[in-house]
DNA sequence: GTCTATACGCCGATAGAC
DNA sequence: GTCTATCGGCGTATAGAC
């Protein structure tokens, strides 16, 4: 039983809780399902009208949120190119990032690769064009040079590739799989570089 | 430039045009962004009044629609059990067919596959427990008891087999790969096959 | 079976006092 | 930066005439 700390007096707010709040009561009961009332009440608002301080509309805090989420992927796919050379030694380490995210932090992952978010954010290009997972596919492109991964389509090649990792951390996340993501990571790393791997 | 054929006289819906507006709106902008007056004007209604001789709710709308997709793809899923012995057999015909429609109904595949019903069915099984999946999972189990499939978790098997096949057909849907789902079924198969079989 | 008319709730959003 | 108060609108749904 949680016990609710009830604060007598005002409540403060900033844009980073409002940010985290929404990032999972959208991953949780979706975009549409989410109303403001919900975000006030999570945030421990009186009235919907603070979040208006910080956000203009309720599709702009979605905006932020997924830019926030993509730019800090990037980053961190940036990072992992810079210190590892092979393709196969880059794509582990993203499913790594992966796999460790579905455990730590499911919402960013929900809302990343399981939200649609084109339903309510039309104007933003589909995650396959987004900065980080237009990397990815350089990564594959490149992986195909060098020989690492065997002669083929690289979409194809990424759409193995990632269908394996997605599909399994989808299953992880619906309790389809019943233990956590860290069990599985090993095995669906394998499964997925051998779809690819050359020879 | 299509020609607005104007009905004078009143139309006479039946729940079929209905369920199939419904379906096409649902694949395309999702449910909540698709309104009874959406699927009013699809169908050539005045008033959404009309609807309401068929379906209580916009929920009942969706809800006998995935009903419908379930039901149709069990009876297929029997008939190819019947027709075919082996595993690999029967999960290459599966992928035909899903393949098959992609092209030819996209708007079933969508709905069945990529849209959320979850959000606006919360009472129904998640896709993995409907009949149809359950079929599947123990053709795979079947496959593994038989040696067909190599030895390892039956969920697993079917993430990375499914993950492919849905990945694949994902991205047929959204154009990011170019041509139609046809071209791509052959290789899929050897790829998530490959992915499972013994040896 | 389709229409007119209407109810009504919820939600996103705004104005302005404190 | 949070509150009170309020608004307009849309979307679902209903009652009842034709």
């Amino acid at each position: 039983m949680e016990q609710e700390l009830e604060n007598t007096t005002t409540r403060t707010i900033n844009q980073d809780e409002i940010l985290q709040a929404a990032l999972r009561l959208f991953a949780q009961k979706g975009y549409f399902n989410t109303s403001l009332t919900d975000i006030k009440d999570a945030v421990g608002l009186k009235t919907t009208s603070g979040i208006y301080q910080f956000f203009k509309t309720k599709q702009a805090i979605a905006q932020t949120l997924q830019e926030n989420i993509l730019d800090s992927l990037s980053i961190s796919i940036d990072d992992i190119r810079r210190r590892n050379r092979k393709a196969s030694e880059q794509l582990r380490e993203i499913v790594d990032l992966l796999f460790k995210l579905t455990d730590e932090a499911p919402e960013i992952i929900v809302f990343l690769l399981f939200v649609k978010t084109n339903d309510f954010l039309p104007e933003q290009p589909p995650l396959l064009n987004s900065a980080p997972f237009n990397k990815i596919k350089r990564i594959i492109q490149n992986g195909i040079k060098e020989g690492e991964i065997r002669t083929l389509d690289p979409l194809l090649a990424y759409s193995y590739f990632f269908g394996i990792i997605q599909h399994t951390i989808s299953m992880v996340l619906t309790d389809a799989l019943p233990k956590s993501a860290e069990n599985y990571q090993a095995q669906a790393w394998l499964a997925a570089w051998g779809c690819i791997a050359k020879k």
